[in-house]
DNA sequence: TAGTAACT
DNA sequence: GGCA
């Protein structure tokens, strides 16, 4: 799929590393299976933004030892589910595989955000920032319907580009590329494998602490 | 400013 | 009306 003015082989940036059709339909349907199941479990809650308090479009849940989460006082990393105050659903095994894989990173990922993005969902241009450790990577995995990223560079007003992430599609933002802007512009609807109340998932695996020295 | 809205 |  290539849209003018923005070939999908354009060079990425260094660090960027675009993986379409990582997962195959079998690893889809597992993986979104295994990761509703547990979510549906644990509740997914709305963030809100830090002071307005306006809520987001996009709904989340989180798997692993921390979650990511925004509430009227900020944005943090917390062992329990803001709702329920219940610790976070372990990380599935395929997730923690597919880390180990590509991340080329020594320790596994301790968060797991889960982004479930309706027909009309978006977020805005944003870097991943609230994490302690910058030297491990993020690791994205698209499922469900298509969606618009849209990425910069390090600075806000940096120009952008777009890219179309389908299901089963990985993005890794490693090295250079760990504090790019970035966000999701909208949603492609009726587009890849059907989710259960529509749209599309988003898996966000991170490490969040800077691991102890052995 | 991980938000929305108005405008072209 | 959708979209950038």
């Amino acid at each position: 799929m290539t849209e003018r003015g923005e070939p999908k082989d354009d060079a990425l940036p260094v660090g960027l590393r675009y993986l379409p059709g990582r997962l195959d339909a079998g690893s889809r349907r597992r993986l979104l299976g295994e990761v509703l199941e547990l979510v549906e479990a644990a509740g997914w809650f709305r963030p809100v933004m830090p002071g307005s308090g306006r809520p987001f479009s996009v709904r989340m849940c989180n798997l692993g030892r921390l979650g990511w989460i925004s509430d009227i006082r900020g944005y943090r990393y917390s062992p329990v589910h803001p709702g329920t105050g219940r610790p976070w659903p372990p990380i599935p095994e395929a997730l923690l595989r597919l880390w180990e894989e590509l991340a080329d990173y020594p320790h596994p990922p301790e968060c797991c955000l889960v982004n479930h993005y309706r027909p009309g969902a978006r977020l805005g241009l944003h870097q991943d920032r609230d994490e302690e450790e910058f030297t491990a990577p993020i690791l994205s995995v698209s499922l469900g319907c298509a969606a618009w990223f849209r990425f910069g560079g390090r600075r806000r007003r940096d120009p952008t580009r777009r890219l179309l992430l389908e299901s089963g599609d990985v993005l890794v933002m490693g090295g250079p590329a760990r504090l790019l802007y970035h966000g999701i512009d909208r949603i492609l609807p009726g587009t890849g494998e059907p989710v259960p109340g529509e749209g599309r998932i988003n898996l966000t695996l991170r490490r969040v602490t800077v691991p102890e020295r052995p």
